[in-house]
RNA sequence: GGCGCCGUCGCCAAGUGGUAAGGCAGAGGUCUGCAAAACCUCCAUCCCCGGUUCAAAUCCGGGCGGCGCCUCCA
């Protein structure tokens, strides 16, 4: 497995440090609002990742975290006049339902940082024996300039940062415009915790550092990875925190995803921008439902860009996303269909070649439009093949097979599989209609045959006749 | 102002030194009660200008354009 490590620049052989089980933490969501499609952007490729691995062989160990505690969270569940946990515990359950619905597999490790006050502490009491704190009326500052190598992954030189054109919004004091908090003294209204430290709350980094250390044991963990924007400062601080507190190096690799960009309607040149919720031009699954999209499509359009390319969206993509994807499952329906025979050798080496090609690409710094690509070009051959009569019954199964491994990594046909199982007209009903419009074709009753097809049309349900009978499908 | 990324067919998008994957859309054809699906054929020389090389979309330089980070951010 080669990816592509932030740290080095480069792309670089993976492979966890003990051979068997990666470690791997990666950032979730701030349970402030419900997660965008560019939120999900980088928790799907993340996702793809973890599955990736397990292609591979490897065992994982994956810690996602869920950001409960910050200014945002404390805002909003002021202003909801709703105590915090209560506030961000819609989210987290908004979050789970979304990620089910695109299909993420579970990780091991879902925690809130609020369950996890007392590791953070841990941590933060480590950085001030080595010397690398300081307090200010009750909040306890990072001191940069005890962290020489602080910036190595954002490549960001000091004079940079000081020279920033942006005024820095922080209220509390600090010594140096670089350093940050790590625990922020108790304000009246908002919540505190003491965990032997000053009563106060942490600061959004610390949660990662300590939640990695404490979950995934001893450091450097193996992988870590996030979203593009968080590069600088949240895993810079992350690393400064942690190697900091253990003298020990954090994360082998980083990865990171880059955003998902939307259009800027009203500019005579085409632009784009990120979706984020500070710019309030965000969409979330039910603006995609709304829409007429699946969760499979989207994850598809996720997918059909590389990782580390920004992702142009629009409903235009989507929509020919649903056509490509339809293509897919339609050549899998086929295969119900085949004639019967003995399998065709030169089935399996088509099959054989098109897995290598496959997963050669997952391998290379998975490049899932390649891979997909590789998808398209066996359906077209294998298609081909029924057609001329050469791909019989005896070779449904290995084809599915090669399929479905593909789909360990991408994880697109069975999500459409388990949407299919919801129709939206009951499949006893669908069955019911088919048998009573192939009476009416047999008997030549075109009209009532039409009829039935144009009924189950309108309630979503498309109907197609094939030489082995009629088989429907979602619209 | 500093750091960095990107610019490939109408749309989305692989490819990063050896002569342009794939999907969608489009055109023509085959098949078909109709419809759909499928198949076949057609459909780009890679933003512009220089340079390096036997050979460049791929490397270098200069433009033009888009985006991100430097502040909360997936």
């Amino acid at each position: 497995m080669r990816l592509f490590n932030t740290l080095t620049r480069r792309e670089e052989p993976f492979a966890p440090a003990d051979g068997k089980t990666v470690r791997m933490y990666t950032c979730g969501l701030t349970v402030y609002a419900r997660g965008h499609i560019g939120n999900f952007r980088t928790f799907v490729a993340l996702d793809v990742l973890r599955r990736a691995l397990e292609f591979e062989g490897y065992a994982i160990r994956q810690v996602r975290n869920y950001t409960d505690v910050d200014d945002r969270t404390i805002a909003e569940s002021l202003k909801a006049r709703k105590p915090l946990r209560e506030h961000t515990q819609q989210f987290v359950e908004a979050f789970e339902r979304d990620a089910a619905a695109l299909g993420l597999e579970p990780v091991e490790y879902a925690p809130r940082a609020t369950d996890h006050i007392a590791a953070m502490a841990g941590m933060i009491q480590a950085l001030e024996r080595n010397g690398h704190t300081y307090t200010t009326d009750g909040s306890i500052y990072y001191k940069i300039s005890t962290f020489p190598e602080y910036g190595k992954l954002a490549r960001l030189d000091h004079a940079g940062i000081k020279s920033g054109a942006r005024v820095d919004s922080d209220k509390y004091e600090k010594d140096d415009a670089r350093d940050f908090v790590l625990w922020k003294a108790i304000k009246p209204g908002e919540p505190s915790w003491e965990a032997g430290l000053p009563p106060g709350r942490p600061g959004w980094h610390i949660e990662c550092s300590a939640m990695a250390a404490e979950l995934l044991g001893e450091l450097p963990i193996d992988l870590h990875g996030g979203g593009i924007d968080l590069i600088f400062p949240h895993h810079e601080n992350e690393i400064a925190q942690a190697e900091g507190a253990t003298n020990r190096q954090f994360s082998r690799f980083w990865v990171h995803v880059e955003h998902l960009m939307i259009e800027i309607e009203a500019e005579e040149l085409p632009s784009s921008e990120k979706m984020s919720k500070s710019l309030g031009n965000v969409y979330n699954l039910e603006d995609v439902a709304a829409q007429g999209f699946r969760p499979s499509t989207l994850r598809y359009v996720y997918l059909n860009t590389h990782y580390r390319k920004q992702l142009k969206f629009s409903w235009s993509v989507m929509a020919q996303a649903e056509e490509a994807l339809k293509r897919l499952t339609d050549f899998l329906a086929r295969l119900d269909a085949l004639p019967a025979g003995d399998a065709n050798p030169a089935t399996a080496a088509r099959l054989d070649e098109a897995s290598a090609a496959f997963a050669d690409h997952i391998r290379t710094d998975l490049n899932t439009a390649a891979a997909l690509g590789v998808m398209f070009e066996l359906v077209r051959a294998l298609n081909s093949a029924i057609d001329a009569g050469e791909l019989p019954a005896g070779d449904a199964a290995s084809v599915r097979d090669t399929f479905e491994r593909f789909d360990r990594v991408l994880g697109i046909l069975s999500l459409r599989r388990a949407e299919e199982a919801r129709p939206p007209v009951p499949v006893e009903d669908i069955e019911r209609l088919i048998h009573e419009r192939r009476a009416a074709r047999a008997s030549r009753n075109f009209a009532e045959a039409d009829r039935i097809r144009k009924d189950l049309d309108s309630r979503g349900i498309l109907l197609e006749d094939t030489t082995a009978g009629t088989r429907w499908k979602r619209k």
